[in-house]
RNA sequence: GGAGGGGUGCCGGAGUGGUUAAUCGGAGCAGACUGUAAAUCUGCCGCCCAAAGGGCUACGUAGGUUCGAAUCCUACCCCCUCCA
């Protein structure tokens, strides 16, 4: 492996490496590395955030290294408290196994799976005693835990900290010694964990892991790191006219961020994008389409790419009606107020149709204009509707309307 | 064990007897605008009722005082800090 392709694969899209100099002499070295990715399964669903570190991951493995995918069924019980300023939930083992096999295959989505070994943490902690625990926790002190950037501010604001969520760390970094861990990959916020991993190594004399570290991906809001539990993340097996409505929502601000993060434009091209944005002679927006398609592509294939971007022009650029709506049967009859002749009450409707989730709610998106049936605007609460017609709330909300009544 | 502080809507956080369904910020939704579901501006933002009106439920939980409570009292639960 040259330094130029050494260069390019601990550069682009890595955030700090521990110890750099080392790494590189590992890569050169010629060994075949084992690569440990832990994964959190709590959260169920593989989003954009996660898929920095997994494209790494994967470029490393078509040199030909070794992943060893952790599945975290013993910490997801405790809740990672990383970057985190509550105390998480502790999910019983039942959640945890049913999450990790939904969560594995959008793992694979991006890495080769042929070429991933996966262990299971269960493998060497169900088998812990108390003894176990206390050795593994009499090497570290109170004082080191608190000085973790998380706990500190948590402490700090009085807010709570577990006691197990000191024994998150512990469990992480015993995983490196289990699995002889050579380089450990995840975001910024893993920091920590990493670093006792490095430091239990050496303790059981193995050579302590490095260190990989990718930027933490910022979510749809453009403020805060992408997460389920914040709601500004983009999953991997959403539909993909959804992803790229979400790529799109994205501030502009973000947009090399993301190029750089999530797709392999090469870092040339970027460089024209980014003097295009300065000097505004780009549109953001083309970019942030191409952004879109480039995402799309890995996570399915260009024809849904293409597709969804076709949908996203026609719905929301030209504001016309999609070509596939949802059918919804219901009866007219029912949809009536009691002594009007003719007519039917459309927030009732809206809320039969899953449009809005409320009456309230419903009465509220006539009121505010958003409600229009086969392109007319509506604000009448009553009003007659033909069978077939197809109502709209807002700009995404589509649905048509079939009465069982006249159909059978 | 003792002393003190605190639990408010999706989140943060005001409010300490009465137009308070509850200031404000964020999120969300809608409308306008736009090259974008960016940005910006405006409005909405508990639920139910054939509704410019009416009703119900809500401020940790359960009772109580009062014409009237998120606000006062009692008990309980939970969290934080300090002392031991």
């Amino acid at each position: 492996m040259t330094n130029l392709d050494i260069d390019s694969l601990l550069k682009r899209g890595v955030a700090e490496i521990i110890v750099e100099e080392e790494m590189r002499e590992l890569l050169r070295s010629g060994k075949k590395l084992r690569l440990k990715e832990g994964f959190d399964p709590s959260f169920p669903d593989i989003h954009l955030g996660h898929m920095v570190a997994l494209r790494k991951l994967r470029q490393f493995q078509e040199l030909g290294h070794q992943i060893v995918l952790i599945v975290a069924d013993w910490t997801a019980q405790i809740g990672d408290p990383s970057g985190m300023s509550v105390t998480r939930p502790m999910l019983t083992l039942e959640q945890v196994k049913a999450n990790a096999e939904t969560s594995m295959q959008q793992f694979f989505k991006i890495v080769d799976k042929k070429k991933t070994e996966i262990r299971w943490q269960s493998e060497w902690f169900d088998k812990f005693d108390l003894s176990d625990i206390i050795q593994l926790t009499s090497k570290f002190t109170v004082a080191q835990f608190l000085a973790r950037d998380d706990f500190s501010a948590r402490y700090k604001a009085e807010k709570p900290i577990a006691i197990t969520e000191l024994l998150y760390p512990l469990l992480q970094a015993y995983d490196s010694v289990a699995i002889k861990a050579d380089v450990e990959f995840g975001g910024t916020d893993q920091k920590f964990n990493f670093l006792v991993g490095r430091e239990l190594q050496s303790m059981a004399g193995q050579p302590p892991q490095q260190c990989f570290m990718v930027p933490l991906l910022v979510g749809t809001d453009g403020s805060q790191k992408m997460s389920k539990s914040l709601g500004n993340y983009i999953g991997v097996t959403e539909p993909p006219e959804q992803i790229y409505g979400k790529v799109m929502s994205v501030p502009d601000s973000l947009l090399i961020n993301y190029f750089e993060l999530v797709t392999d434009v090469p870092d040339a091209e970027l460089e024209e994008f980014k003097q295009g944005l300065d000097s505004a002679t780009a549109n953001p927006m083309v970019l942030k389409k191409r952004l879109a398609r480039e995402i799309i592509t890995q996570l399915y294939d260009r024809k849904a790419a293409a597709d969804a971007e076709q949908h996203f022009e026609r719905t929301v650029q030209r504001k016309e009606v999609p070509d596939e709506i949802a059918e919804c049967r219901l009866s007219f009859k029912e949809l009536c107020p009691p002594n009007i002749s003719v007519g039917i009450d459309l927030s009732k409707l809206l809320v039969s149709t899953g449009q809005a989730k409320s009456r309230s709610e419903a009465n509220r998106l006539i009121a505010q204009g958003a409600i229009s049936i086969d392109g007319e605007k509506v604000t009448e609460n009553i009003i007659e509707v033909k069978s077939g017609c197809v109502v709209r709330a807002g700009k995404r909300r589509f649905a048509r309307v079939i009465d069982i009544d006249i159909t059978g």
